[in-house]
DNA sequence: TAAAATACTTTCATAATTCAAGTGAATCAT
DNA sequence: ATGATTCACTTGAATTATGAAAGTATTTTA
């Protein structure tokens, strides 16, 4: 179904979306038309769900970066999960999960303090379990 | 810093970093030029990493999504690490973490077995909770 | 083996980008 | 206060990329 061409022109939109179709045709020697059409069939296959940037939170002040293990008592999760989403500007994921806890959230906050009235309003829901990111592996 | 436009134009680029500037330029009432000038300017203060691409893993035959805690029992991480950066294959993400675990994973397995020989390697380096990602919210 | 489909190239009109020049408002030093 | 500098923007023009149509060669299908 995907051929190597079809690899590399994945590889090379991972490293840099913005890339023009007459060079990402250079890359994998095609002319940019036909770059484009393989992009397009890419799109439409739901392989290529969309194209996103990578920011930079720390320096937009979002220095805390942590995932919360959520742990439900209760089988009735919607009232979890509309918390959660009153909460978007915090979470950048949800999982829900199988193993240790219910779900897994990512999630990013400008202070301690930020995070501390989080967790408070989050108690309400459910226990939580806080592994803060201290570093990124390259 | 940022002002009102910046976090506009961020948003546009998140939702669709492959918009041309004159489209992105409209949408926050510039000119092309203006907002072409001003996203070069994020770029070199490194508030916008890079443009990259969101792919249907699923479509890419890997079905299985999970996040890894480990615990590692000595204080040497060097032969875990070293191990992990053979696997890059399979591990999306890497954060040394405080809290439950010293590291979490962010894995992609395209099967059951597959997963189950990196468990077995995985195993010789560290202790590890598993969770299977079921789902993703909206 | 003929017909159809596929994946590509070439060509060209249209559209976007980039560069240079110019405008107006805000900041700064004198 | 005022002239100079800077800043963020616009305008206009040259360059470059895109997208549509037509054409070609190879593979698939009936």
């Amino acid at each position: 179904m995907l051929d190597n061409i079809d690899k590399l022109i994945i590889e090379e939109l991972s490293k840099n979306s913005r890339i023009t179709m007459k060079k990402l045709g250079e890359r994998v020697h095609l002319t940019g038309q036909a770059a484009a059409s393989r992009v397009l069939k890419l799109e439409e296959s739901g392989i290529i769900e969309k194209y996103t940037v990578t920011i930079n939170q720390a320096k937009l002040n979002c220095l805390i970066h942590a995932f919360i293990t959520i742990r439900l008592n209760n089988p009735y999760h919607q009232s979890f999960l509309s918390f959660i989403k009153t909460q978007e500007h915090y979470i950048l994921n949800t999982y829900k999960v199988s193993g240790d806890g219910c779900y897994i959230l990512e999630s990013r906050f400008p202070s301690n303090e930020v995070l501390d009235q989080f967790l408070v309003s989050l108690n309400e829901y459910a226990n939580y379990n806080l592994s803060i990111v201290i570093n990124k592996q390259n």
